[in-house]
DNA sequence: TTGAAAGCGCTAACAG
DNA sequence: CTGTTAGCGCTTTCAA
């Protein structure tokens, strides 16, 4: 810059004014500057500028799973959401493990990023604090509210409903659910939600219908299996979410079992493969280009100034495929 | 880290030093300026750092489309093989856009990045100086040399070539393939690999019988709409990529042309999805992970001083299922 | 409309 | 084994 400055005549602030242009420079001297930059191929060292403004342009995305579909999508979503304005996404794939999660947080504050975007898996509230201390805004993506953070969540009562209407319409009475970890954040909201709606079917979802494990494909087939052991068997099975379905999907072909004529199934999110298995898979859809958005505008305005908490619902949506009942 | 010193009641380059390991300090002294470090909940600020010393900890993955799980496991790969030795990894997902993949090479010089890991798709090695001149050494993933960077390449001749036989074998005779877009970085390499290796098994693969297009689920699916309206009709079909495949299967369902009855169709990478429609694609398979793994050493390699040219070459392994012939 | 200069927090000579 | 100190490249206040 210095450079920039004694090739143009100026002095560096004036450069550094023309590059940011939070003052009036003479229409003349602009010229002159820019020309400079361009013979020089000048760039600003963003790093100086962050260690001045005490700020820097990168936002982190903290998600469990990337090779999960859904979250690739958010990524992409939030890139794109915060690029026009100079900030940048650094992914962040904790593979569920909550020391990674606390390490990327932690991270967050010795590099000053502007900000995070989490899908806490297994973080506890307290966990934040090294957020808040240091003053990074973070917008959580989860189901339930998490500390006095910004939220995006899902608004999925009616998707829910929808899905429990058509299950029960299709004859379904033995309701189970494979679901996240005991110990995941939250202890698994989307248990409970679907839980109480059940309730209001007449259905109930006692624990021995419940079996639980990672949000892998893996602990989807294991959960599936233990879940047709029991007796009277399931006739419908709620997955977290469609990484679980598919791996339900696989034992049930190994199992010979038929889907949806033995059992219906439901997942969640409308990852992208949800509509490539056969059967199609019937799904409760969460948009994540539309979180990803959401997110972005929530941590823009935190960045604008906003001081007070506030909540996105982004709405979910049944999609019926053929795994309740034969479709598509 | 001033407060850490004089809370310590020694100099700050002390702190700096029990800190980084870079020279001995007395056990007392260190233990002191820990729990020193421990009380104030002080964490060094990397950007101040980075300045310092002109290097920041981040590395760039610049990839065309996130969204395609290939992509989202080499991020995750890449992002476990550099973490240990604490860097980071930004993810840049370029969309396939030139201007893009550019302006996020100028962005790795701003940033004074450590290093990036690029697919290119349409960028010329003469984009490339930026990054040259700036110092910031940058690992290629492609099926080509890229200017004088380090690169990780698919050693796929046996795969390709497992591949043309098992589709002769299946008696076809009529070869054709979706490939990428004309302006692709390398006019898509690909292609020319299996238009010599195709000779080598007495089948021309002339420019009628290749259709090109983005590497897109709907550019997929509008080429092999092209190639199914040509006589005589091909019979067997290679894609650019399993997306690409995937496009192709949507298409031939549409249409009513059986695959591999009537159609066979081989993909490229086995992204996860792959094994997931049905007929389950047969591919060849580009194991991300490996890809990830591979980029990572030559780059810490690479920082650790290296300074001659590598490559190193990753296998891709013919996988047979169900789109050649009938199969699993 | 422009310039001079302080200082962000750290690292790495250099000196002791 | 430890301390002093210059300076990385930028932004921004204060002064002109």
């Amino acid at each position: 810059m210095a450079d920039v400055a004694q090739a143009a005549g100026v002095s560096s602030a004036t450069v550094s004014y023309v590059i940011s242009g939070k003052r009036p420079v003479a229409e003349h001297t602009r010229r002159v500057v820019e020309k400079a930059i361009a013979d020089l191929g000048f760039s600003v060292n963003t790093v100086a500028r962050s260690l001045r403004t005490g700020r820097s342009s990168i936002v982190a995305l903290v998600v469990p799973d990337l090779s999960n579909p859904f979250f690739a999508q958010l990524a992409a979503s939030l890139q794109e959401e915060l690029r026009v304005l100079g900030l940048h996404v650094m992914v962040c794939d904790t593979k569920a493990d909550r020391e990674e999660e606390r390490a990327f947080l932690r991270e967050a504050v010795q590099q000053r990023f502007a900000g995070v975007v989490i899908t806490p898996f297994r973080l506890v509230a307290k966990d934040f604090l090294v957020l808040s201390e240091a003053g990074i805004p973070a917008v959580v993506s989860a189901d339930l509210p998490f500390g006095d953070n910004d939220l995006v969540t899902p608004d999925a009562r009616a998707a829910i409903r929808a899905a429990l209407t058509e299950v029960t319409e299709a004859g379904r009475r033995h309701i189970a659910m494979v679901a996240g970890p005991r110990d995941a954040t939250g202890g698994d909201p989307r248990l409970n939600l679907l839980r109480s709606l059940a309730a209001q079917f007449g259905t109930a979802l006692p624990g021995r219908l419940v079996v639980r494990g990672e949000h892998t494909r893996e602990a989807g087939a294991v959960g599936f299996e233990r879940l047709m052991r029991i007796r009277p068997r399931p006739d419908a099975v709620f997955c977290a979410n469609d990484v679980v379905a598919i791996g339900a999907m696989d034992k049930a072909e190994e199992l010979g079992i038929d889907i949806p004529g033995d059992v219906a199934l439901i997942g969640h999110d409308d990852a992208s493969f949800a509509s490539l298995v056969r059967p199609r898979l019937t799904t409760v859809r969460y948009p994540a280009a539309d979180v990803g958005k959401a997110a972005a505008r929530l941590l823009i305005e935190r960045l604008d100034g906003r001081s007070v908490r506030r909540t996105v619902h982004v709405k979910a949506e049944f999609i019926s495929r053929g795994t309740v009942r034969t479709g598509p």
